[in-house]
DNA sequence: GGTTTTCGGTCCGGTTTCGCACCGATGGGC
DNA sequence: GCCCATCGGTGCGAAACCGGACCGAAAACC
């Protein structure tokens, strides 16, 4: 079970065998419901997961109350990163939001395979760094673009972890992601939808053409994404059978004009 | 020369000394001058700094031209930290923008000397882990903070690496780093000088009151630095001889009444 | 010391987003 | 099949911020 679930996370599948052979032992296979908390600022952290399923929210937040979310992991990652640095206290509020599996690994095995294999420490390093670009980008785009624009990132993004062109979620969910109110995702949706970038249902917006929200995101996408490749070696949205996809779109019917 | 400013940046004084001493034969200590740079986006990375005086400006920028300043390092840090990660290439641009001193160190010797002293690399690691931290505070105070507060956000941090209270910078440079316009710092400076925070001269601004800026950063400012000490258990801003002052604040003379 | 450049205060209309609120529509529970 | 909690579309005034521009003040230059 644990075994044939390597290949649905990018990290697990990458590292070399032997790496995986020292971790496989220690995984779990566990359910991420919706909304499980798998941490919290300021406490210990216990495990990290490598998600096959499902997308989780890294969300900076403070004491008062104020949050944003600053980026999301899915089958392509890990969480948390923290460890790998060597810090053993989360300082992000990380929960499940949209549910699916994931492989869990406890810190110690973490700790110990990391000083065993510097290698595995190299590698998931590398995750590390392009985490943190993920992060800057999320900080360039609340600075510079439009709810839509950052509505239609955070599409790309989910899109790119995900086997589903589905998004369920309310727009009180996007809301809280992105920073903003309820009335003013609905908005952003509606925009999309007058575009033909996606088609909205209660609690769910499946994306109908990637093309169209890439030019909406500008370039507040894919920086993160093209690094992703470039220091891993792997493709971030290759893993995921997508269905049959033309170059570069989803169904692509409509177009854009 | 290069021994004696050991102790002018946080992370080589608190490095232990067999570290520094490996360390310390490729250290050159050089001028920061104003508007160096220190590396731009894709290019391939040749040294790390370790800065004892100025200000350093990271900033996530792509390639159409928008930019937003994601965090600053100063004699607390160092740039960049993406080696640290085992990258050589660098996704931010980096700039000096108040001028100084740093200690450099070419790429080659960081490497091995991170491959040869695993507790080194912990160490810098710690750092990093903490500089990701400041990014993630940057992305939430873009996204729910007003230009006045990022402000007040982006003179504590400064008065946090500086040893001195006057932040030389015109306001064009400051809108560049918030990622406003010009007037709207032009604007958030007379509303913080009408507080009682700062006093404004052509270039330059001057912290009257650190009290009074805390309190419109509100929590914008501080989860990153108290992290900081608990990271690497050393204090923020204790190295920097801020002169005499009282707990908390500056001269504080005229309160915020 | 006079000229030139840089810098910063101010004003305009327009856009985005907010805070708050109302209420119809949807769908799950029983 | 009905009830009720959830969800989302819409409206309104206000605030924040933008893009662009103008021009006096301060500093740099020669």
């Amino acid at each position: 079970m644990v075994i044939s679930s390597r290949n649905d996370n990018n990290l697990l599948r990458t590292m070399s065998d032997d790496d995986f052979a020292l971790l496989a032992p220690s995984l779990t296979l566990i359910d991420l419901a919706k909304g499980n908390e798998l941490a919290l600022p300021e406490s210990p952290i216990r495990h990290v997961w490598f998600p096959i399923d499902g997308i989780v929210s890294v969300v900076a937040a403070t004491a008062s109350g104020t949050q944003a979310e600053v980026g999301i992991v899915g089958r392509e990652g890990m969480v948390s990163v923290t460890p790998v640095l060597g810090v053993d206290f989360e300082m992000m509020h990380i929960f499940v939001q949209m549910p699916g599996r994931a492989l869990r690994l406890p810190l110690p095995a973490l700790r110990r395979a990391l000083g065993e294999r510097p290698a595995l420490h190299a590698f998931l390093l590398g995750y590390t760094q392009n985490f943190m670009l993920q992060i800057a980008s999320s900080a360039l785009a609340y600075a510079t673009q439009t709810i839509e624009a950052r509505l239609a990132r955070w599409l790309l993004m989910s899109l790119d972890r995900l086997s589903t062109n589905d998004i369920t979620m309310t727009h009180e969910a996007f809301a809280l992601m992105l920073g903003v109110r309820r009335a003013g995702v609905t908005v952003a949706i509606s925009a999309l939808e007058a575009k033909g970038a996606v088609s909205s249902r209660r609690a769910a917006v499946t994306v109908i053409s990637r093309n169209i929200l890439l030019e909406i995101a500008r370039d507040s996408y894919g920086t993160a994404e093209r690094a992703y490749q470039r220091v891993l070696g792997i493709a971030l949205r290759g893993a995921g059978a997508h269905g049959t996809e033309p170059a570069g779109g989803l169904v692509e019917t409509a177009g854009k004009g």
